[in-house]
DNA sequence: CCCGAGGA
DNA sequence: TCCTCGGGG
């Protein structure tokens, strides 16, 4: 879910041409996230193999991946560690929504409205191990990197982009900005003829609204984040309004509200959050044996297109190549 | 969500 | 070349 930014913070229209060239890192949670839930038949069943495992993630990524990878964009997918203590609220929530949702779902389907059941067939979606396992392994057979966090996917994603290890995240958050990433992409998807694609720079970001990263996270606190509740009445607008004439501690005293957790705890889980510092980043070639026999074999997927897909895959080792030829 | 066939 | 739509696993 992440802060509530959209009133606040303008996104620049880009293209994949803007892209080329660059290396991503993205917001594995969130997109499994969307496949999970996207990927679904009209009634909301999700794709399945032939003995009953969920694959409509193992769809979503082997298409997306390849796709981005020909139009030049070099995918790192980063995955989620342990959320903090201060996230389980969240959390707990997130899955009563989804046990909600999978009882709704049965319901409209008794009933036989397939548009209800869908609808909530999608927030029933969860991210079980064997989906983070199945889609380490496909990442692994296309050559593709991932890194592990520590915390946050986010927070570790951010961090590469500041390390200039990526050039920027991909993830449909605000909470990268908090967490210091220098540009986010938003959308990074094909669906629709024309893409979609938000981009987001920080420190264009803060000099138009004029503030300071941390001023940017106080006013997060005061909307809410994942970590913290925030204060009722305030939203976007407002939360800037006020920090830019008081500071966070002042704005709580003269409302006489008071946060459920201290501000500089909430501030340090973006400010200094726990990440991995110790990652490969490394494109290798698709091992195409193993893709077939993973993805057609196993899951029951078509050959022709997993082919199609490692060949597009190709664009990554033909950059690489071409320029370990050079030197 | 993404693919690809087929029509405009 | 663009868009729609049915099916994918």
């Amino acid at each position: 879910m992440g802060v509530k930014f959209t009133d606040i913070i303008e996104t620049e229209e880009i293209g994949f041409k803007d892209l080329e060239g660059h290396s991503v890192a993205i917001d594995t949670y969130n997109t499994l996230y969307q496949f999970l839930s996207g990927i679904r038949q009209r009634d909301g069943t999700p794709l399945m193999d032939q003995d009953g495992n969920i694959t409509s993630h193992l769809s979503g990524l082997l298409y997306r991946t390849s796709s981005i990878v020909e139009k030049g964009i070099k995918p790192i997918y980063v995955f989620d560690g342990k959320h903090s203590d201060f996230k389980t609220n969240t959390v707990m929530k997130r899955k009563e929504v989804r046990n909600e949702s999978e009882k709704k779902w049965k319901e409209a389907l008794d009933e036989g409205n397939e548009e209800e059941a869908r609808k909530f067939a999608m927030r029933s979606s969860k991210i079980s191990p064997y989906i983070i396992e199945s889609s380490k392994k496909l990442l692994d057979l296309l050559g593709i990197p991932y890194v592990q966090s520590k915390s946050e996917g986010e927070a570790q994603a951010s961090y590469m982009v500041q390390k200039g290890d990526a050039w920027s995240v991909a993830s449909q958050d605000y909470d990268c900005l908090l967490f210091g990433a220098s540009r986010t992409v938003r959308n990074l998807t094909l669906s629709g003829g024309l893409s979609n694609l938000k981009y987001m720079e920080l420190e264009k970001i803060l000099a138009n609204l004029d503030l300071t990263r941390n001023q940017l996270i106080d006013i997060a606190i005061l909307v809410g984040t994942d970590f913290n509740e925030g204060i009722k009445g305030i939203g976007a607008k407002t939360g800037l309004k006020l920090i830019k004439n008081d500071s966070l501690e002042n704005i709580l005293k003269n409302k006489e509200v008071e946060l459920e957790v201290d501000p500089d705890i909430l501030r340090n889980i973006f400010l200094k959050p726990e990440v991995n510092t110790n990652y490969e980043i490394k494109w290798k070639n698709v091992k195409l044996d193993q893709l077939t026999e993973f993805m057609c074999e196993e899951h029951g997927f078509s050959e022709a297109r997993v082919v199609s897909s490692a060949n597009k895959m190709k664009k990554l080792n033909s950059t690489q190549k071409s320029l370990e030829d050079w030197f």
